[in-house]
DNA sequence: ATCTTGCATGAATATCATGCATGGTTGGAT
DNA sequence: ATCCAACCATGCATGATATTCATGCAAGAT
C-alpha cells in the first residue's frame, strides 16, 4: 500500500532545486537522515528508484524525473488551497449569495453593492431572486447567505436587522392634479392608471395599506417590469405609482416627477437584512451588514420627519 | 504551520460521497473518532471551519466545499502519479531513447523498432542521430539510453551486445561488368563511380577496410542522402554502393540489383546495441536488446557461411 | 595523502496519528 | 412521551512512524 505523501512531492522538488539532499534538508527544516529514509521508505513501497546514487551525486531516474513534474504541478496547488482556505477562515473570501425579495429592495441593493464590491474583492457576490420556498425558506436551506427583505421574520437560527428606513410614497408626473397636495387619500386615486411591478397585489404595499382597507380600487392598473420604464411612464402623465420616496428623489434632476404622502400618516417602510445566526460573525458576511446599516442612515427618511 | 496532507483530501472525499463521518471512516479503513480528530486539527490549524454541526449531519461550509474540489481535482492525479511511478518500476513504462551512429543501423532499427512498440505500448520511443560528443558520450550523459553502433566501446559503466551480424557488400546494377564475379578488387573500381551517404570517409567501411588500404579511390565519390534514392541510382547503373548483403536481398523483388563480395574475404560487420551497466534490467530496455538479438540471428550471414 | 562534502544506515527517540471508551445530541420509532 | 439508534466530539492511552543522532563509506577537492 504505497502512499505519495506531499512530504515526498516536497522533497524531491526541495532537492531539484538545491541540487543536493543536506541543502534540500535545510530548507525544509529537516535532517538530511529524514530525507534519506523518507524516500528510501518511499521507494521500497513503490519499488522504484528517485534517484540513482552517482558517488555523492543524485541524478534523478525517469521515474524521479516525473515524479518531480508531478511535485512542481501539485504542490502548488496544494499551497494555494491552503491559503484560500485560510481566507475563507479570515472571512476574507467567500460566496455572498444574497437573495432580495422586493422590488425596492433591489434598488436599493444596487447602491450597497458597489462600495462592498470594492472593499471585498474576493468574495463572489451573487444575487437571486427566485425562491421555491421563499427567501426565509432560501436562508434555512442555504440557498442564499442573506436576505434583503420588508418583512422579517424572527425564526430560531436567523437574525434580522433594519437597514433602511423609507416612505413608500405617490409618485406623479408634471402638472398632474394631485402633485402638491401634503397627501392623496384613497379616493383619489378612483380615476388613475396606478403603475406596480408585476407581482400579487397583496405584495404591493398601496393595496394591503391603502387601497384594501378602504375597499377602493384604481381605474386601470398596469404592470411594468422595470423601474425605469416605469418612471418614464409616471412622467408623462400615463399614470401613478407607489414607490420610495428616495428613488423619487434621485431622478429629480432627470425627470419631473413629484411625490405625495399616502394618506395623512404616509406609509413607513423598512428594509431588512437577515442572516443565519451562526454566520453572524463571519468578517465579510457581517461587513456587508454594517456596510447597509451606514448607506440606509444616510438616505433614510422618518415619515414624521 | 498548517499542512493541508493526503489525508485531509481523502476524509473530505469520502465523507462527502458516504454522507457520514462513520462511513467515511469504514471506507478508509479507520475509526470514525480518527477522521474526526484528523479534521479537528485541520481545522484548528487553518481557522475554518469544514463542516457546520447540524444535528448529526455535517453539512459543509463555504470552505469545505471548496476543500472538497480540491480533494476532487488532486486526489485522482495523486493516484495516478502512483500508478505511473509503479509502471517505471517494473520497466512497463519509460522512455526509451535510441541512438544510432550508421545508416544501416537506421535501416535495422525500423525493423526492430516495429514489433517493440507493439510489444510495450507505454513506452515511449525516440530515435536520435546527432550527439555532440558522440554515441557513447551520449550515452555516458544520459542523452540516450540505448547506442545501437558497428563500433563498441567497452568502457567502464557500459554493456555492449552484438545483435546483428552481416556482410557489407558491392552492390551493382542490372548488366553491370562487376556483376557476377565471385569477388571484387579495389582495382576494379577505379572506372566507377561510388554512390555512398554523405558522411567523413572514415566512416565508411568501403575506404577503411578495402579501397584505403589498397591506395585506390574511385573515378567518381556522389553523396546520396537516402537509401532508397541511392538503390534506385545504383539499379539504373549510375554507380555502385556498398551495402549490407540484406539490404540487397530485401529489395530482390523490386529492384535489379547484385550484390559482390568485397575482396576474397569480404568485409564482415557487427552492429551492437550498448547500453548503460547499471540499467541492465531495467524490463523494458532488456527486453529491447532481446527483441533486437533475436531479430538479427534470423537475418545475419556469416561471410564464411 | 588528507580533508571535505554528501548520502546511507541502524538504533534511539520523539512525535503524532489512531483507537478506545465515553458522553452528548438528535431524529425517528414505538 | 419515551426510548432507541445513529452520529459526532473528546480525553486519554498507546502504538506506529517520522525524525534525529551517531557513524560509516565513497568520491571529489586541495
Amino acid at each position: 500500500m504505497a502512499q505519495l505523501e506531499r512530504t515526498h512531492l516536497a522533497i524531491v522538488r526541495a532537492v531539484d532545486q538545491h541540487g543536493s539532499l543536506t541543502a534540500a534538508a535545510e530548507q525544509l527544516h529537516l535532517t538530511q537522515s529524514a530525507l534519506s529514509h523518507a524516500i528510501r521508505k518511499l521507494e521500497d513501497q513503490l519499488g522504484v528508484a528517485i534517484w540513482t546514487r552517482e558517488g555523492r551525486r543524485l541524478r534523478p531516474t525517469q521515474a524521479g524525473a516525473y515524479l518531480l513534474a508531478v511535485a512542481n504541478r501539485l504542490l502548488p496547488q496544494l499551497t494555494q488551497a491552503e491559503e484560500r482556505l485560510r481566507q475563507f477562515a479570515q472571512g476574507e473570501r467567500g460566496a455572498l449569495r444574497i437573495g432580495i425579495e422586493c422590488h425596492p429592495c433591489h434598488q436599493w441593493l444596487l447602491k450597497v453593492v458597489s462600495p462592498y464590491l470594492a472593499a471585498w474583492p474576493d468574495v463572489d457576490v451573487d444575487v437571486r431572486q427566485e425562491f421555491q420556498f421563499g427567501g426565509i425558506g432560501a436562508l434555512f436551506a442555504h440557498e442564499i447567505d442573506l436576505l434583503v427583505t420588508p418583512d422579517p421574520l424572527y425564526a430560531h437560527g436567523l437574525r434580522f436587522e433594519p437597514v433602511f428606513d423609507y416612505e413608500q410614497v405617490l409618485v406623479v408626473g408634471a402638472g398632474h392634479r394631485l402633485r402638491g397636495l401634503p397627501y392623496v387619500q384613497p379616493e383619489h386615486l378612483t380615476e388613475e392608471t396606478l403603475i406596480t411591478y408585476p407581482v400579487a397585489l397583496d405584495r404591493l404595499d398601496i393595496y394591503t395599506h391603502f387601497l384594501l382597507p378602504a375597499g377602493i380600487r384604481p381605474k386601470r392598473h398596469k404592470p411594468i417590469e422595470t423601474t425605469d420604464i416605469l418612471l418614464q411612464m409616471v412622467a408623462s402623465g400615463r399614470g401613478v405609482a407607489a414607490l420610495p420616496r428616495w428613488l423619487v428623489d434621485e431622478q429629480a434632476g432627470t425627470l419631473d416627477l413629484g411625490a405625495v404622502r399616502l394618506g395623512a400618516q404616509g406609509i413607513a417602510k423598512q428594509i431588512f437584512v437577515g442572516i443565519r445566526e451562526r454566520e453572524a460573525d463571519i468578517d465579510y458576511l457581517h461587513a456587508f451588514v454594517a456596510l447597509a446599516r451606514d448607506h440606509g442612515g444616510g438616505m433614510g427618511a422618518s415619515v414624521n420627519g
